[in-house]
Formats: C-alpha cells, sequence, structure tokens
DNA sequence: CCATATATGTAATTTAATTACAATAAACCT
DNA sequence: AGGTTTATTGTAATTAAATTACATATATGG
C-alpha cells in the first residue's frame, strides 16, 4: 500500500509528536526524501529517534526504507487517481490521462481480483464441453475477442451479439457447457436472461460483471473486476480494457492447464497464419 | 528521465566496471534499492567506491540518492520488464504477471506514441463523411469495439471482419471518407490490399499498426504504438489492449473537438439504453 | 497524589557512505 | 618497443548518518 495514504489512514494511531512528523512530510513530500534525519527532523521540531521511531510505526525498517517508500508512492504521479478528461484539454492532455486512468483502473483491478475465482473458472473452463461467450454492446467486442482467444485451442467456442441468437444458444445449453456473460454493470436484462435459461439448462454460467449486481446473482462463478467507472454517464473504456485482461489471464491459465502437448495445437494455429501473411523484414512487390 | 532507461542508454560511457554495476543493477533492480553500497559492490564484484563512482555518472548525488531515484523508476510499473509467464506459474503468478507487462506495455505506448499524429487522426475523423474500421483476427475487436464507440457520435460508421466485404467496402469509398485499418505486424496481405484499394479510392487511410511494416507505407496516417511483443510466436495480448486505448483516445479527441452541443447525442445514446436496464441498486423481480 | 505506563529526548554506538590517496592498468607518443 | 601520461580501480581513513540504549519527562489510572 501506498505510504502516503497510509500516513493518512493512521493518523489516529500516532502520538502528538509523531503527528508533527506526519505533517511535515505531508506537507514536502518531496523535500523529505531528500533530507536526512536530522533535517526532518529539526523541520517537524522533534528528536531524530522521534522521526525513526515514526517510520517503524508504517512497518518499514527504518528512516532510509521509509524514503525509499515515500519516493515510490510519489512516482506514481497520481496514484489510483482517476484523472477525468476536461472540455478544454488539448490533445497531450487526454492522450496522457486516458492512459494513465487506464492504467490506475488496472492497477486497481489487479489488487481485487480474487485469484480463487480465477483459478476456480479455468478449472471449468478446462473441461467445459463447449464454451459460449455473450456479451452486448461494448462487451460485445471483448466477447468477440475471447471467442479469437480460445479459439486457438481447439474447443468448441461460440460468440454470439445477437440477443436472439444469444437466446436459443443459451436453451440449448447443457450439462458441461460454460456460458461466459460479460457485463461491466451486470445490470443489462437481456443478458441476466440469458445467465437464468442457461443455468436452468445446467450449463455452468461465469459472469464477468460487478460482485452484487442483478447478472452477478444469475452465476455460477462471478469474476468481477470493481474499475470504478460510471459507464451510465461515460462511454465504458477503462472497465473494457480490465475485462480484456481478465480474458487474457482466462485463456493463459487454460494453456498452462492444458500442458505443454497441447501447445502445439497452438503452434499449428499460428502457422496457418503464415501463408496470409508477408514475412518479417519482407518488403511488399 | 528513468533512472534505468538511463543506465541502459549510456552503457557505452560506462567503464568496464561501471557495466558489471549496471548489470547487477538492471538484472536484480528491486534487490539493488534494499541494498547496502557494500551488497551491491560485493555482488558486482567491484569496490565501494566504484560503485559510488557510477551513481555520481548518472546524475544523481550519491548512493542512497541513486537508490531513490531507482525506487521511482521501479515504481512506474516495471519499464522493460516484460515479465513472460513460465510454464510452472500458478494462478497467482500469471495473474500478477499478465498485469503487470499489460501495464508495462502501455506506459511505454504513452511514452511513444505521437500527440501530432493523434491531433491529425483526429481532425481527419472529424471530417470524415463515413468512418470504417477494419481488422482481422484479433484486431477485429478492436474495430467492433471503435465501431461501437463511433456510432455513439450519429456518424456513418462501418465495421467488418469479412476479407470480402472489407473489400466492397474499400472499392465504394470515396474522398472524405475514413478508413481505419488495424493490424499489430501491419504484415497481414487482405489488410494492405484493403489500405492500397482505399487509398486509390481517394479515401483517407489511418493506420493503426507497426511503424515501418507493409501496412503502414499503404496508409495516409499511421498511428504507430511500438509495444514489444512477438504476435507470430504469442498470442496478441498487450498490443491490443494498447489499440483499445488508442481508440479511446481517437473517440474522446473526436468529442472534444465537436464541441459541447455535440455532446448532447451522447447523452440520447445513453439514455436509450435506460429501458434496456435495471435500474441501480434495484433488484430483479 | 502516587504508581505505572507511555512518550520523548540525550548521548553513545554502530553502520553506512564518502573522500583522499595509492596502485594498477590502459592509452599515447616518440 | 619503452617510457610517459592519463584514466581506472582499489585500500584505508574520514566523515556523516542512522540506530540503539538509556534517562527523563509527561500523561494516565487507581
Amino acid at each position: 500500500m501506498n505510504v502516503l495514504e497510509k500516513i493518512v489512514n493512521s493518523v489516529t494511531n500516532f502520538s502528538k509528536s509523531e503527528r508533527k512528523v506526519a505533517e511535515v512530510i505531508l506537507a514536502n513530500p518531496q523535500t523529505t526524501i531528500h533530507s536526512s534525519i536530522a533535517a526532518l527532523a529539526k523541520m517537524a521540531d522533534v528528536s531524530e529517534p522521534t522521526v525513526n521511531r515514526f517510520c517503524r510505526r508504517l512497518d518499514t525498517k527504518g528512516f532510509p526504507d521509509f524514503k525509499l517508500h515515500l519516493a515510490q508512492s510519489l512516482a506514481n504521479g497520481t496514484p489510483y487517481v482517476n484523472r477525468h478528461v476536461e472540455e478544454e484539454d488539448g490533445p497531450e492532455a487526454y492522450t496522457a490521462k486516458i492512459f494513465e486512468s487506464t492504467m490506475a483502473a488496472l492497477d486497481s483491478a489487479r489488487h481485487n481480483v480474487d485469484i480463487n475465482t480465477i483459478n476456480r473458472a479455468v478449472d471449468v473452463l478446462t473441461q467445459a464441453k463447449k464454451i459460449s461467450f455473450f456479451g452486448l454492446g461494448a462487451s460485445a467486442s471483448v466477447a468477440h475477442d475471447a471467442q479469437n482467444k480460445f479459439f486457438r485451442f481447439n474447443v468448441p467456442v461460440v460468440c454470439f451479439d445477437d440477443i436472439v441468437m444469444q437466446r436459443m444458444s443459451a436453451i440449448n445449453s447443457a450439462e458441461g457447457d460454460v456460458v461466459v456473460c460479460i457485463s461491466h454493470t451486470g445490470r443489462t436484462k437481456n443478458l441476466c436472461d440469458i445467465a437464468t435459461i442457461a443455468r436452468e439448462n445446467d450449463a455452468t454460467v461465469i459472469g464477468v460483471t460487478a460482485y452484487d449486481s442483478p447478472l452477478a446473482r444469475e452465476c455460477t462463478l462471478v469474476l468481477s473486476l470493481d474499475v470504478p467507472e460510471d459507464t451510465d454517464m461515460y462511454m465504458p473504456m477503462a472497465s473494457r480494457v480490465a475485462q480484456l485482461v481478465l480474458i487474457d489471464i482466462l485463456a493463459t491459465g487454460f494453456t498452462l492447464r492444458r500442458g505443454s502437448k497441447f501447445r502445439e495445437n497452438l503452434k499449428k494455429v499460428k502457422d496457418s497464419l503464415r501463408g496470409s501473411r508477408f514475412e518479417k523484414k519482407d518488403h511488399p512487390a
């Protein structure tokens, strides 16, 4: 966890002198990392060992170690801060902001994702007779991507972005089939229906969606990403990137689980593409 | 500038012993920031003053200051360290690695992307009579996503992942039309053809592809991302995420350029979804 | 109001980093 | 090639910084 946040959060556990130290650090963090313990002690008007004790209370090895942690916190420009694009932003500004907030979202997702559920999802997927990916709107392209990945594994995969097709497919599902429903909000009615229907037909339903959403309640397994993005107001951006990374993770887990002989399949798929591509370093006629 | 980059760049200015130090640091940067100068000297098999001189050569005040800079570099994702998934990795390991290397890729893309070209691409897109997104394989889902975004702007948008449709569409393009071709490698023959045909028919062709690739040569404008990923060997993962973020950026630039009255359109699209969704905090019947 | 516990500071000690200088190795010039 | 100069590296001494041990002060509960 970020040291700066930690200081703010545990300010109640601090003693009077330690609080003085905290204030000085929060006021000039950049100066702090270039100060000696003596200089900082003077600034906070406390003794050197007090500063040292302060550092230890924050679970660092000592003052130098504390400075290291502080430096790392400061390096992350704006950690966890989802910088919103403003009306008057120029290309440079909005490009930077979008990259940064996407990265912040991934970082947050990484810390919140449940490894156990991922592992179980991989389990389920490797044993699936057939895998279906369903999504609507922005999540449809994520479903497409998932199809493109899992198709390489030589497993029966389907993907529909059409409600009617999704319904028919869900109705036809049977035990051993896995249905993956993708929705950031988890409040898309049609997709909830799909999940319900699939479950009624004994399929295992994996939801890539918000925890505690209507869709989540219909799923056997919920992979929640917890990306703070209001897709009711803005276009889905970071949320959908996180979903894609999750798909990458599932696909990776899948290949690893299947073992080495299986990986020859991937090579075969890759080789089949060769004819349709220009060779590397080759120039077109 | 990033200290790690600096080390790599100025490796030529180093003496023999300094190079030994550089190698050790690049190999275990995380260990370095928690080591004393003595420990590092021993690891690199040089004397302590040599390490100190090494730090000074990189414009730091000394060893502790160098560690601070290094810590800051490491905090920004892990530049240059594209961690590959290993056969024996468990769910925890591969999940972390995929998140991290995706973030590293975005960080690298952010620094390499050309703002000017983005600005010009936005220019071109805002003035387009019709926008077409074409991609094949993994890039097809990126094209889909782009369609989903630009469609909201009430501009004629098409997206095909079928070669024949792409060809027909390209042949029918005319001046004022914009064709966006998406391909990580830029070596997919069919897509190069599409770009050529579109250009012959006076359309503006934007390539989201590798700089200096066959496809890039056929485009009017090239948005290069420079994500180090070998899609000949592995499944496209980070590269495709970077492409999506680029699309997000173009879409954002688009809305900003169009001004406020235009944004009402977005609201309209959003509102139209309301009926198909469960209300927030609402529980399904 | 005393006893105990907690917090803070002073001084000593230890550890780490830097400097000054010597030795070695490399480059350069007759 | 051999001597001279310059750059590189290491050893030992010095200095600076951080930590520990201990003493004092301040607060807290009976």
